[in-house]
DNA sequence: GCATTAACCACAG
DNA sequence: CTGTGGTTAATGC
């Protein structure tokens, strides 16, 4: 299960775990342990104990909490990043849950281990606030993006979001249903439907199914912006 | 009033 | 799980 040196030649290590010295990384590698994640598997849930860090070496996930009336997407994210710093590092029990909605690799931190790399190492600790200090950031761009714009923005938005930041691809397979996506903005799985045949028709994007291929980003942004 | 936007419902692939 | 049509409610000229 410990796998030794593991830590010391990942090729994905975070910003923050380059900046560990040599005992530090020891002692990751005994607290540790990586796993592989298919599409669909969860990595945490909303409600139960919370117990590690995790480091999501590659793949995307979502962050989801269940709303009253139905389960509300959070946030979109791609590795290498660390997920649920929030709801371990001071909650008893997980605030929102991660799932995977492709495969994914993931690597399990002790959470004493990761407090102690904060408590102890300045220059580690700063690089996890820099992560979380842009986290807070796009998520306040996220909420304005929610109560200011319509649909068709919103869902502009979210496929520019796609395209630069996920998949740095004007092509891509979009790893949510249609529901989830009405989910992820905010809108029933009928709208999304509809603005994406929409936006179709329009000559803006080319679409099959999960396929979206952008062809006018210029016209999406102007969307983004003026709904 | 009239137009627009988007949710809700229903039904068919 | 999706796409589409009809209906309805809210909002803003």
């Amino acid at each position: 299960m410990f796998d030794n040196q593991k830590c010391k030649k990942c090729q994905f290590k975070s910003s923050a775990t380059k900046l560990l010295n040599n005992e530090e990384l020891n002692k990751l590698e005994q607290n540790c342990s990586e796993i592989e994640l298919k599409k669909g598997d969860t990595i945490f849930r909303q409600g139960i104990l919370s117990s590690n860090i995790i480091f999501l070496k590659k793949g995307v996930v979502k962050l989801h909490i269940e709303g009253q009336y139905k389960e509300q997407i959070i946030k979109i994210a791609k590795g290498p990043i660390y997920l649920g710093i929030p709801t371990t590092f001071d909650e008893k029990y997980n605030r929102y849950s991660a799932t995977t909605v492709e495969k994914a690799n993931a690597c399990f931190i002790n959470i004493e281990t990761f407090k102690q790399f904060v408590q102890n190492n300045g220059k580690f600790a700063y690089e996890i606030i820099v992560e979380l200090c842009r986290n807070e950031i796009n998520l306040f761009h996220k909420c304005i993006s929610r109560t200011q714009k319509n649909a068709r923005g919103r869902i502009a938005d979210a496929l520019i979001f796609f395209s630069d930041e996920i998949y740095n691809n004007t092509i891509f397979k979009l790893p949510l249903t249609r529901n989830e996506l009405g989910n992820y903005v905010d809108t029933t799985r009928e709208s999304v439907s509809r603005i994406l045949a929409e936006f179709s028709k329009e000559k803006i994007i080319r679409l099959k199914s999960k396929k979206i291929e952008i062809l006018k980003k210029k016209q999406l942004e102007l969307i983004s912006r003026t709904g």
